[in-house]
RNA sequence: GGCGAGGUAGCUCAGCUGGUUUAGAGCGGCGGAUUCAUAACCCGCAGGUCGUGGGUUCAAGUCCCACUCUCGCCA
């Protein structure tokens, strides 16, 4: 036992909290998802971080036109978070909301401190304004309609006015220096990931850096929302620098409340392992959060990993297309009762079973724009995938596993071989094993989960070499029964393994071929998201002490997956 | 406009510093074998001008030039 677990802290961004839940944020905290649990099984002392971004002006805004108080507003979309994370099968261990008093009180604080520090002073902010809208409108913006009001037409005023900056400026050598190091994946370094991502924030750190505006001046009239300079309440911190203080804010142990008095002393944590998140907001958490950072006399993070975005049917998804696919829409496909499904329960006299989440997560977590290129989501495309993974791959084999020992061994599990006669499976995972680890310090979580399909496909190939299924119509003649069990018992012993590779995609799913086969490795067989009980080398060890015991009960339950079509009704429509 | 990435089998992509063979993988498709299993699994097949045109070299998806198309980042 690792008497002393490395701790590992990962962030997806906080989302903004007028948006409604779509596949863009379960896309991104599904990745965060699917590796915490990684590191969960490798032993490590996870803290996964998730939540909401409420203070833009919008949201006051919007709050007003249906009725409610911001933060009444607030609380009714960032429960709608909640409840998509929920669906998804989220597992994560807190959910910050900038609303909250605890990242209010830090916040403000590390404003003070950069503040006196003399990181952040008072300067003039010039733009071009549009009074029709009360907003200004960036240089580009502005050029392109021609200093004209892109609403009302109307020409642009050039505005001058009062702001607070951060002198991102200063820290150009330094940034520089740490993204070098990053790359050399030295310690203190911060490593931008993918790395055509990362060619790209260099790039444009060689045009040099101008310091950027942290506050908005506070308007006659405004709600109380967001939180006040400190010192100066005629300004506001920009959200989007108080909202990348909440990856600090969630850990954070000096700046009162400290973590320790309210949620329990989370320092550790930091700096994170991980931030998480879309390539449009990169330059925020590669160039400005390192540099505020920087300031503040901490540690930087140690990744930073910019995902591309998922198009849906092969077309960019926008609002005036209006093909966004929202989580209604992933909530289909888990309720989603495939055909073969329904024939299949009919036939035995149950109920119909609806293919659950896991697919879409598997779906996302497998398919996903992970790299530099943006990846499509498809229905057929989707059932495709669905069906040569999980139909085809892990439930039909663990089907025929399940099967034939229920069949040949009243479902017991038989002896393993004591004469290491057939290391085939054993030698394939001893060999493939050690990669894990490996790839996914690279954060590779697709070849972490291709590893268990991997296996499970090497087990296929073995049923089909040794033929079980021959060697027991041949049951009672001598030595059968015996080499038949062993060969079983390898099927069983590697599905098992690959089910623990599978899991960080599949947890729901996994979960519950490990109650019907006996053998969770989770405290609580019930609940997926409940901790290991051990790390990945002790519970994959083949044989070792998690293994299938000979004699334990498995039941054949019914299949995980059962195939899809592309011509059934569907929820993609 | 500036900077960058890339155009390889139907689809998604591997192919590092040029020469392991007749350019690979997965998925789909086609054919075969098999029956433990979910029309599944296993085996075999795909003849693709490696965007276009030049060039360097004994030898080029793999280097150079031009052209073209797609995409990303920025102002």
């Amino acid at each position: 036992m690792p008497d002393e677990k490395k701790p590992y802290y990962i962030t997806t961004p906080i989302y903004y909290v007028n948006d409604r839940p779509h596949i863009g944020h379960c896309y991104t905290t599904t990745v965060a998802d699917v590796a915490a649990r990684f590191a969960r099984l490798l032993g490590r002392d996870v803290f996964f971080l998730t939540g909401t971004d409420e203070h833009a002006e919008k949201v006051v805004t919007t709050a007003r036109e249906r009725g409610h108080s911001p933060q009444e507003w607030a609380d009714i979309n960032a429960a709608e978070f909640v409840k998509a994370f929920d669906l998804m099968s989220i597992d994560y261990d807190d959910f910050m909301r900038t609303s909250q008093e605890r990242h209010k009180a830090r916040a403000s604080a590390y404003i003070k401190q950069l503040m006196d520090s003399g990181d952040i002073y008072l300067g003039d902010y010039k733009g071009w304004y549009d009074p029709s809208q009360e907003e200004y409108l960036t240089e580009t913006v502005a050029k392109e309609h021609d200093f004209k009001s892109p609403v009302t037409g109307k020409p642009l005023e050039e505005r001058v006015e009062k702001n607070y900056f951060f002198r991102l400026s200063k820290y150009e050598a330094r940034l520089h220096e740490a993204l070098a190091k990053g790359d050399a994946g030295e310690e203190g370094g911060c490593r931008i990931l993918p790395d055509a991502r990362r060619n790209e924030v260099l790039g444009r750190l060689k045009q040099g850096l101008h310091d950027v505006p942290v506050s908005r001046a506070v308007k006659e009239g405004d709600a109380d929302w967001g939180i006040l300079m400190p010192g100066d309440p005629t300004h506001r911190v920009y959200v989007w620098i108080e909202a990348l203080c909440n990856y600090l804010s969630a850990v954070d142990n000096t700046a009162a409340p400290s973590t320790v008095d309210a949620e329990g002393d989370r320092s550790r944590y930091w700096p994170p392992a991980v931030h998480v998140m879309a390539k449009d907001i990169l330059w925020f958490h590669a160039v400005v959060w390192p540099a505020m950072l920087m300031a503040m006399g901490r540690e930087l993070p140690a990744v930073v990993y910019a995902h591309a975005y998922f198009v849906a049917e092969g077309r960019k998804m926008s609002k005036s297309l209006g093909n966004f696919i929202e989580i209604d829409r992933l909530e289909a496909y888990s309720e989603w009762v495939v055909e073969s499904e329904r024939k299949q329960a009919e036939k035995e006299g149950r109920e119909a079973r609806p293919m659950g989440i896991d697919p879409v997560r598997w779906y996302l977590a497998t398919q996903g724009p992970l790299g530099a290129n943006d990846a499509d989501f498809a229905h057929a495309k989707f059932v495709e995938v669905y069906n040569a993974d999980l139909a085809n791959g892990i439930g039909n084999c663990a089907s025929r596993v399940g099967n034939m020992i229920e069949k040949y061994f009243g479902g017991v599990v038989p002896e393993a071989s004591a004469t290491n006669q057939d290391t085939q499976l054993e030698g394939w995972w001893q060999a493939a094993g050690g990669r894990v680890q490996g790839a996914f310090a690279q954060f590779n979580l697709e070849l972490c989960t291709h590893l268990g399909l991997l296996f499970v496909n090497e087990v296929d190939g073995y049923i089909n070499d040794t033929r079980p299924f021959s060697m027991a119509k041949q049951i009672d003649e001598d030595g059968v029964r015996e080499r038949l069990g062993h060969v079983l018992y390898n099927c069983a012993e590697a599905v098992r393994i690959a089910s623990l590779l599978l899991f960080p995609a599949l947890p729901n799913k996994m979960a519950e071929l490990w109650r019907a086969w006996d053998c969770s490795p989770l405290h609580d067989p019930a609940d997926p998201n409940s901790g290991f009980k051990a790390s990945l080398d002790e519970l994959a060890a083949w044989g070792g002490a998690w293994s299938l015991k000979p004699g334990q009960k498995i039941t054949k339950g019914p299949a995980l997956f059962m195939r899809a079509s592309v011509d059934e009704a569907h929820p993609g429509a």
